[in-house]
RNA sequence: GGCGAUAUGGCCAAGUGGUAAGGCACGAGCCUGCAAAGCUCCGAUCCCCGGUUCAAAUCCGGGUGUCGCCUCCA
């Protein structure tokens, strides 16, 4: 397996600390508003990476948190006047949901902050008492000065350069860098009690506390195998994380960095201040779950990402197609995977998991399947092969996993579906007395109605189209 | 202003030294009563300029465009 660690800024080869062993950590969610595309696009690229190492015979174990405690989350309690559990609670459930809509599997362990507070709290007294902390009047800061790697990580300087007056220079920071790892309680707001003062953490310290608890290995290794996470992420968030951890325990938090592109609508940024979010719920509910999966993993994982409804519709087609050739082998029984069909697809992915390539494997395959089964459609033995590729290649990308008939049938009541193969009969009888033109008004019928029929040997097949 | 990406046929998108994968759309054909589906065939010299090399989309230099980070952010 090949990966691209964005911090090295190149493909290296991906050799876990732990032979057989992966363990990562992807930074997940603040919950106190709805998940858009782009908490998709990223959900989805990491969730296919952890199906490709697990393919690949690796041990993996999978940490997603949810940061449920944060300002925003204050800001809308003050706003619509509920509780912090109120609110993340909901957009938690809203979250996992949506996730699951979209074929991303629950990770192994889903830390929150607020289940992690005494985690967090041991781990600023380390930091304090290593004198790489200090206190003000209201917070408590990480000395960056004290890090002599301190943005190593993203690679910027920002000594000279700092003319960058677009922070606000308040407070008692010693230094514009130094970020807090605690915000002392003030009334009405949250607050958690602690040895150095009641307060609650800030968002950096969630991460490396919580890494430390569910992935070190707690005989004096710290560092994961991946960390990851959206390329916005990389500065502050992550070079923080980073330096934390590497202050409090002398060693780097993660052997290798993976960052996700983003999703872009009409060339921008998606992103509050520009209004322009789109919103999962809003897409789930134009689009089936598992086409949206599809689009959005068509691209690579790092580059970025515009959505656009005519390129979805698109890829729509692409998945059809391997429905299509589903339903023609799905009253077989699976035999073996093809052997080269699989290394293929392997291979495709082990390189820092080329979708384009594990794709064109993908279209090869239920190409030569159609040529072949156009020639000879009653060779069990390959139609047995190409279910067998199927249902090995669904897991492992999460898609084509339906019955590939309801995949047609999404959205059509019970009723509707009689009365449509009620015509269809109809049809079969007129076309046997040659009545053609009533045969074709049904057919018309049905497709003003975005029911596409389709004769085969089998019989007459029915496809609901957009 | 600093830093970092990226620029491939109508659209989406691989490829990082040896004469451009794949998908969608378009056109032609096979199949079909006609369609649909499926299959076959058909299209680009890779933003511009200069350089290195026997050989560059792929390396180097200089431009231009687009996007992102530097502030919460997947």
């Amino acid at each position: 397996m090949v990966i691209y660690d964005s911090v090295q800024k190149k493909k290296v080869l991906f050799e876990p600390i732990v032979e057989n062993e992966v363990k990562i950590y992807v930074c997940g969610p603040t919950v106190y508003d709805d998940a858009h595309l782009g908490h998709a696009r990223s959900s989805i690229a990491f969730d296919l990476l952890r199906r490709v190492l697990v393919a690949l015979g690796y041990n993996v174990t999978f940490v997603k948190n949810f940061t449920d405690i944060d300002d925003k989350i204050i800001n809308k309690m003050k706003e619509s006047g509920q509780s912090l559990e109120a609110i993340t609670t909901y957009y938690i459930k809203r979250y996992k949901e949506e996730m699951h809509a979209l074929h991303v599997n629950d990770a192994d362990i889903e830390p929150k902050a607020t289940e992690n507070v005494t985690e967090i709290i041991h781990f600023i007294e380390a930091m304090l008492l290593k004198q790489v902390a200090y206190k003000t009047s209201d917070s408590i800061f990480f000395d960056t000065s004290k890090d002599t790697q301190y943005l190593s990580l993203s690679q910027r300087n920002m000594d000279e350069s700092t003319s960058l007056a677009r922070v606000d220079n308040n407070d008692e920071k010693k230094d514009q860098k130094d970020f807090a790892l605690w915000k002392f309680a003030k009334v009405s707001e949250p607050s958690y009690m602690a040895p150095f003062g009641n307060g609650r953490p800030g968002w950096h310290i969630e991460c490396s506390a919580m890494i430390e608890k569910h992935l070190a290995s707690h005989e004096g290794m710290y560092q994961i195998d991946i960390h990851a996470g959206g390329a916005d992420l990389l500065f502050p968030h992550h070079e923080n994380e980073a330096a934390q951890t590497r202050c409090k325990s002398g060693q780097e938090i993660a052997k290798y960095w993976m960052h996700n592109g983003f999703v872009t609508i009409s060339g921008e940024k998606m992103s509050k201040s520009l209004g322009n979010s789109f919103f999962l719920k809003d897409a789930l509910a134009l689009y089936d779950g598992e086409v949206l999966r599809f689009y959005l993993l068509s691209a690579h994982y790092r580059a970025n990402f515009n959505f656009s409804e005519e390129d979805l519709l698109q890829s729509k087609k692409r998945l059809d197609k391997i429905y299509r050739l589903k339903k023609r082998v799905f009253d077989t029984t699976p035999s073996d995977v093809n052997a080269q069909f699989k290394q293929k697809m392997l291979e495709a992915l082990s390189d820092d998991i080329n979708i384009s390539v594990a794709l064109a494997v993908l279209d090869e395959m239920v190409a030569v399947a159609n040529e072949h089964l156009d020639k000879n459609a009653k060779d069990k033995a390959y139609k047995a092969t190409t279910l067998a590729n199927i249902l090995w290649l669904s897991p492992l990308l999460g898609i084509g996993e339906h019955d590939p008939y309801k995949y047609f049938q999404i959205g059509i009541m019970e009723d509707e579906k009689k009365e449509i193969e009620w015509l269809i009969s109809k049809r079969n009888e007129a076309k046997k007395a040659k009545n053609f033109l009533e045969a074709d008004a049904i057919r018309s019928q049905l497709e003003a109605k975005n029911i596409q029929l389709m004769d085969t040997p089998n019989g007459t097949l029915w496809e609901k189209v957009n």
